[in-house]
DNA sequence: TCTATTAAAGATAGAATACTCTTAAAAATG
DNA sequence: CATTTTTAAGAGTATTCTATCTTTAATAGA
């Protein structure tokens, strides 16, 4: 599992808020009904998207989440960093804590360019990118054959 | 965290043992000090790895485990799919269970090169390989400095 | 001001992972 | 055959991750 899963919960519902052009708030209830998440986890998981200003979050009536900024200037990786940290991408193969450039273990060189590939990738795609590809395809991330493991 | 950490102890006992050219075997009591990981567990993680055939074991005096093959013709890949198994390179990225080729998720062309990217690392580089690399710098995988978290 | 709505925060429970300890089984050696 | 060495197997504990439930705080609107 390279992404936790309530950073993979985290990004399907950035991706979904992404894909709403309104900007009003949506509900954790819509979102975890849609999502097919459960409603009380998601809370803990947007709370902290909403710590890190990711989203925004208004209480009371008609209130709930929304992105905080443009979805074009939300990246993938933003997400990521946001829940599971920025030590997925730090991390040793071996687990060696001194490992690095100059005492790098057998397999240093591969594995820090596999997480600068990685890392790029997640740093070149935009929410908002993400929700176009979402769009054709509509209920591809909602739909409940879709969202529940079989 | 990508690997697992029984995959990482898994990967460090390997390459130790890939780094032995003689053909004896080794107690897992001589491993898991050298290499600063708790006997019991290394214990477990190495029987996994005896009954996939990658380690063979011996009981008694003089007993051990040792590489079931030559360490040219073990992967990387090969332990990592015996410890963590082969889930970990065929997730989505979203946990969408049905993504796949007919039906991707908004990331699933990239998710799907950077999991094959990461597999031919794996599948591209043998235990003598990295058991080569490990040789000059002589205790890059013993000594307790590297081996202990900080 | 009162009530309904909604996110935030905290407490608890369950599941998976990481780790430890004990006993059993296999093998060597005297 | 008894003792020692060593892996195998199983049970038990601890920690972390995932999920649920309850209470609190903020806000809107009547």
């Amino acid at each position: 599992m390279i992404l936790s899963k309530s950073c993979v919960y985290g990004l399907r519902a950035s991706v979904y808020l992404a894909s709403k052009k309104e900007d009003h708030f949506i509900t954790i209830k819509k979102l975890s009904d849609d999502l097919n998440i459960s409603f009380h986890f998601l809370t803990k998981v947007l709370q902290q998207l909403t710590k890190d200003e990711i989203l925004e979050s208004y209480k009371g009536p008609n209130g709930g989440v929304k992105l905080a900024k443009p979805a074009h200037s939300v990246t993938f990786l933003d997400v990521v960093l946001s829940i599971d940290g920025k030590y997925m991408l730090s991390e040793c193969v071996l687990g060696l804590p001194v490992c690095g450039e100059l005492n790098p273990c057998p397999l240093h060189d591969e594995w820090h360019q596999l997480k600068e590939n990685l890392r790029s990738m997640m740093a070149n795609i935009t929410l908002e990118e993400l929700s176009f590809r979402h769009e054709p395809k509509h209920g591809n991330l909602t739909a409940k054959r879709f969202a529940s493991r079989v």
